[in-house]
RNA sequence: GUGCCUGUAGCUCAACGGCAGAGCGCCACACUGUGGAUGUGGAUGUUGUGGGUUCGAAACCCAUCAGGCACCCCA
């Protein structure tokens, strides 16, 4: 009875096989990438305490948006909201035996106390990529060209979804002439990120209202409309001079709108989007962060990486039918269970076959044929196998291709050559 | 955390104060040694949950839970 069921938690995910498929498929994606550039796999602990987050996040994050509680001996943990607090520490506690640079991937679990909506849940996936122990245009360029080629191996074109990278000490240099004060950098940065969601006349009023001259307001939209601006950065030159030679400069574009907010990234920054839709989704962001490892009590130490939830991605890659059919049944063949009396002979059949590396799955009672080949049908199995008497009299089976009805009688020791056939064709 | 919208069969939805329904799916049979097709028949509901208004509530009101949209946030 659905009624009396207890409901899952608000905001988590069930997966079912078709829906543990798409997990896998991002998985899998996510690792190629990672792997084909040389990052070593990694993990931190899922709970970890409170105060890890709270040097270094910023009070909305652990306050607001994360789940926090008390242990049994009182102690306040927190589900983990991120990775790079963690990373920082676990980078810190090996400072001197790494080799640097360190190239370091990871995908898990995280969670945080946010009002759950599409594209947003509670309890998500994310892929983390760092580059830690180098700080040069040239290792940025690399995190890009690396989310760049997870971007091309599940199909999204560059008309489709393309990262758009600026870079922090540029922005502060623009914000620097137009006599904006370093410390309203922020919330001129804030201006920008709201920009894409307001009208234009409002958003002008907006910055107006936060404390800009018109004259600034106008120098403002000339920066960010200024495409070509990156020319006047070396760093930025540099950077998309390595991702020609990466080879992935088609999905990737200068953008001075690019801000990633907050006083936690120093140079390079980048931000992928969805093109395709009305509203502009971020798929993964990132950038370079100076002062990773002084929060934590480490050297300083800089570093690069980027971030991407599975949530996001998992639904464009649905809305584009972008993700493989899904094969309900990992074993393609299945044996039948003629009748009482012969369910031995049939299991022992599926063991021969198993044995030789087949994936068999036999129906696990005697059942009418028409039932077992039904099921066999809907779990989308390609090859079902009957061990009845007639067969079993003469030593042989009946081998069926189930996608286009041909059955073969053969002797039973060439059903698993046979079987193999009728797969690969 | 704020505002708005939505919860009816396994799924998609209808009924919008007066007997809770359709399509798809499911099950059975036609077809007890052979699936996908077709036909015939069948089962399935405390209308998310709890309260209230009413002669009468799926419908109206309140609360609550869940989902969606926008804000917020995006570490």
């Amino acid at each position: 009875m659905a009624k009396t069921l207890i409901q899952s938690i608000k905001g988590t995910r069930e997966f079912y096989p078709e829906e543990m498929a798409l997990r896998n498929f991002i998985n899998d994606k996510v690792r190629n990438a990672s792997q084909q550039f040389g990052y070593q796999e990694w993990d931190a602990p899922f709970i970890e305490t409170i105060d890890l987050y709270a040097a270094k996040s910023g009070e909305e994050l652990v306050k607001e948006q994360s789940f926090v509680f008390s242990d049994r001996g009182g102690d306040l943990v927190t589900l983990r909201p991120e990775l790079t607090p963690s990373l920082a520490r676990m980078i810190a506690a090996r400072q001197g035996q790494l080799a640097f640079p360190v190239r370091w991937w990871s995908f898990g679990p995280f969670w945080r106390y946010e009002r759950p909506q599409k594209g947003r849940s509670r309890e998500f996936f994310q892929w983390n990529v760092d580059m830690l122990g180098v700080n040069s245009p040239e290792a940025d360029a690399e995190l890009v060209a690396i989310g760049a080629t997870f971007l091309k191996s599940v199909g999204l074109t560059p008309d489709q979804a393309k990262i758009f990278v600026n870079n922090r000490r540029l922005m502060d240099a623009q914000f620097d002439r137009l006599g904006i004060a370093p410390e309203n950098r922020l919330a001129v940065s804030n201006m920008v990120d709201r920009r894409p969601k307001m009208e234009p006349a409002k958003w002008d009023a907006y910055v107006l209202d936060g404390g800009l001259s018109q004259a600034q307001l106008d120098g403002l939209k000339q920066v960010l409309g200024n495409y070509d601006l990156w020319k006047e950065n070396e760093e930025l030159v540099r950077l998309f001079g390595a991702l020609d030679a990466l080879g992935v400069s088609a999905y990737v574009q200068f953008d001075p709108n690019i801000m990633r907010g907050l006083l936690y990234y120093t140079g390079t920054v980048f931000e992928a989007f969805d093109l395709t839709g009305g509203v502009r989704r971020a798929i993964l962001g990132g950038g370079r962060y100076d002062n990773l490892l002084a929060d934590v009590g480490g050297d300083p130490l800089s570093g690069v990486g980027f971030a991407m939830g599975d949530v996001v991605i998992g639904i464009i890659l649905q809305e584009k039918g972008l993700v493989p059919t899904f094969e309900p049944s990992p074993a393609p063949v299945l044996v039948t269970v003629f009748d009482d009396a012969l369910w031995r002979d049939s299991y022992a059949l599926a063991a021969e076959l198993r044995a030789v590396g087949l994936a068999v799955t036999s129906y696990p009672e005697p059942a009418r044929l028409v039932k077992q080949f039904k099921y066999g049908d809907k779990m989308g199995m390609k090859v079902a196998v009957v061990c009845g008497p007639d067969e079993l009299a003469a030593g042989k089976v009946a081998v069926k291709d189930l996608r286009n009805g041909a059955q073969q009688i053969v002797a039973r020791t060439d059903a698993a050559r046979v079987i193999r056939e009728i797969l690969a064709g």
